[in-house]
DNA sequence: CTGAAAGCGCTTACAG
DNA sequence: CTGAAAGCGCTTACAG
C-alpha cells in the first residue's frame, strides 16, 4: 500500500505551485498549455486522485445528497433511489441513502446524516415534519405535501388514482366493499382512504373499512379475520394486495372468480402474480428523478416547488370485469 | 438560514480552547467536570454539529464504507445492501451505496467512489478483479471468489445448493431438463452452471443447457422458442424462473402439471407466486452483514478472510413431486 | 499566466 | 486538567 499523492507532490514534481495544479484540475484559470501538458502527465503517472474530504472542506459543500427512506428492501423504495441516483450520478453528485429502518428512528437518522454535511436532503420518511425546520439545508419531501412553502415536494395523485380505481370498480358491478387502508400517519393512505371515504358517501354500495400497516401479512391478517367476503377487497397498496389474495387462496377462495382483489402501486411483480394484479401505477422511478431535479435546481436557485403525478389505473386479472 | 456553529464558536462562547471543546466532544482527555458541563450545555443551546468533513480529513478516516452493487432495484442486492447497511448503522459507520448500472461501468463507478475516501469498499459487482489492484483500500468481494489473498470473500455454496436441486429433482422423477443458466462471467451462475454439467454427466437424464443472462424477458424468451418441453426447466435464478412460469401460462401449460420449473435465490416474491416457487434460498441479508463484519476487520487488524454461507432447497409449489 | 499565503473545521502531540 | 500551534489536502482572492 503505497503513500498517498497529493497535490502538494504533483507540484512538487512539476516545479510549479500548488495554486497551478489545482487550475489544471479544475480548469478554473488559463494554464501554459506546456506545463499544463506536464502535470497532466505527471498525475496520469502518478495515479492521483483529488481528495473530495479536502476540496469539500474548502469550499463548504459536498456534491452529496442525503436521501432517507424507511426501507431499501421495499420495492418502492429502492426504484424511487433508483431514480433519483441515476440523475443525480449524471450531473456528478452522489447519493448517501439512510435506510431509517422506521419513522421513530428518522429524527436519529437525520441527525446521522447531517452531520455527514450533505448539500440537501431527499426525504421520503414520514416523521414529523418539524424536525426538518432547523436543518439549513435544502428540502424535497417525496410521498407527501404539506402546507409550508419553505419546502419542496413530489407526490402523485393518490385521491384522482383510487378514486380512478373505484369509478372502475362500480362500473364493472362490484356492489360491496372492504378497504384495507394503510398506517394513517402516512401522507399517501390518507389520500386514498379520503379517496374511499368520498366514493362511499356519493354511491349506494356496501363498505367496510379496516386499518392496517401496509404490509403482506396485513393482508393474510385480514382475510383470516373475515368472517363474510365482499364482492371486493381494496387495498392500500400492492404488498397488502399480496397477502389478500394468498390468504384467500388458503381459505380455498378463488380470484376473482369468488371476489376481485385490488392495489396499489404496481411494484415490478404484480404483472408477474398469478392472477395479475388489478392495481394503480404510480411513476416511483420517475418521482424519484423529479426529486433529484428540484433538489438540484433548489441548490442552484434556492426556489421551491411542487411536483404532482398522475397515476394510472391498470386493470389485469384480478377483478371481475362483469360483476354478480 | 443561519451562520454554521463551528468549534471555535463553541469554545469562544464557553471561554476555552478549541482543544478542550474536542475533548469534551471525543472524550479523548479528561476535563473538568464544571466546564465540561458548561460546554455541554452550549452544545446543546446553539445546536452545534461536529462538522464530519473537516474530522474526515484531518483523521484521515471517513467512518464511510462503499458498497458497489449493479443495480440497487434488483432484491438480492437491496437486500445485500440492508444486511450490510444495518450492521454498519450500528458500528458507526455509513454506507455510500453506488449503483453501477453494468460491468462497464464498474471501473468509472469505482473511480467515482475512491475519490470519496471510502474506509473501505464492498463490491458486489461483477467487474474485472484487476481494477482493484491499486486502490489501496480493503475490499471485501461478495458473491465471487477468487484465488487473490489480498482480498477478503463472501460467498454461497452455489455448487452444493444447485446440486442439492438436482438430487431433489431426479429423485421426484424428473427425467428430461432444460438448464437456463446465467450470464457466464459472473461467479455464481459459473458455479451453478457447472453442479448441473457434473450431474448430466454422471446421472442418465436428457438434457440441454441455455445460456441467458438472469432476466425476466429472457425467461419468456427460452419458454418461446422451445419447440419441446422437458420434464423440468431448471432456471439458474429465480427472476428468470418468474418469466417462464409467465411464458408457460401465456402457452397453456400448467405448473407444475404439464411441467416443474425451478428457481435459485429464493427472493421474496417467490412464495407469494402461484405456483409458489421450488427454489434454492441464500441467505442475502446475512451475506450482507457478513461482508460488512469482514470489512471492519480488514480495516482494523487488516487481514484477509472467506466466509461461505450454505445454500438450502426450499421445495414449493412449482415442482412435481412424483414425476411422469 | 503564476505563486505565496490564508483558511475551510477539526484533532493531537507538545508543553505546561 | 488546559492552551497554543501545527497540519490534514485542498481552493482562491490577492498581487504580480
Amino acid at each position: 500500500m503505497e503513500k498517498k499523492v497529493t497535490l502538494k507532490d504533483i507540484a512538487k514534481k512539476a516545479g510549479v505551485s500548488t495554486s497551478t495544479v489545482s487550475r489544471v484540475l479544475n480548469s478554473s484559470l488559463p494554464v501554459n498549455s506546456e506545463t499544463k501538458n506536464k502535470i497532466i502527465k505527471i498525475i496520469e503517472e502518478t495515479g492521483y486522485h483529488p481528495d473530495f474530504t479536502a476540496r469539500s472542506l474548502r469550499l463548504g459543500k459536498s456534491n452529496t445528497i442525503g436521501i432517507i427512506i424507511p426501507d431499501i428492501s421495499n420495492p418502492f423504495f429502492s426504484m424511487l433511489v433508483k431514480g433519483a441516483d441515476d440523475y443525480l450520478k449524471e450531473k456528478n453528485f452522489s447519493t448517501l441513502i439512510c435506510n431509517s429502518g422506521n419513522e421513530k428512528n428518522d429524527e436519529k437518522t437525520l441527525k446521522f446524516l447531517i452531520e455527514k454535511k450533505p448539500d440537501a436532503v431527499i426525504y421520503a420518511g414520514i416523521g414529523n415534519i418539524k424536525i426538518f425546520k432547523n436543518v439549513g439545508i435544502p428540502i424535497v419531501f417525496t410521498d407527501r405535501l404539506e402546507k409550508d412553502e419553505n419546502f419542496s415536494y413530489v407526490v402523485s395523485n393518490n385521491y384522482q388514482g383510487m378514486t380512478d380505481m373505484l369509478e372502475y370498480l362500480i362500473k364493472t358491478k362490484h356492489k360491496s366493499y372492504v378497504f384495507i387502508s394503510g398506517n394513517n400517519n402516512i401522507f399517501s393512505a390518507n389520500e386514498r382512504l379520503r379517496a374511499f371515504k368520498d366514493f362511499t358517501s356519493t354511491h349506494n354500495v356496501i363498505s367496510k373499512i379496516i386499518h392496517s400497516d401496509y404490509s403482506f401479512d396485513s393482508g393474510i391478517d385480514v382475510v383470516n379475520n373475515l368472517s363474510e367476503f365482499p364482492d371486493v377487497i381494496v387495498c392500500s397498496n400492492d404488498l397488502t394486495a399480496y397477502g389478500v389474495i394468498h390468504g384467500l387462496k388458503l381459505r380455498n377462495l378463488n380470484v376473482p372468480k369468488n371476489l376481485s382483489v385490488t392495489g396499489y402501486d404496481d411494484l415490478l411483480f404484480s404483472e408477474m402474480l398469478n392472477p395479475s394484479l388489478t392495481t394503480v401505477n404510480q411513476p416511483v422511478y420517475n418521482m424519484g428523478k423529479a426529486a433529484a431535479e428540484i433538489i438540484l435546481n433548489m441548490i442552484e436557485k434556492n426556489n421551491t416547488s411542487v411536483r404532482i403525478f398522475k397515476n394510472e389505473l391498470i386493470v389485469r386479472n384480478s377483478t371481475k370485469n362483469s360483476g354478480g
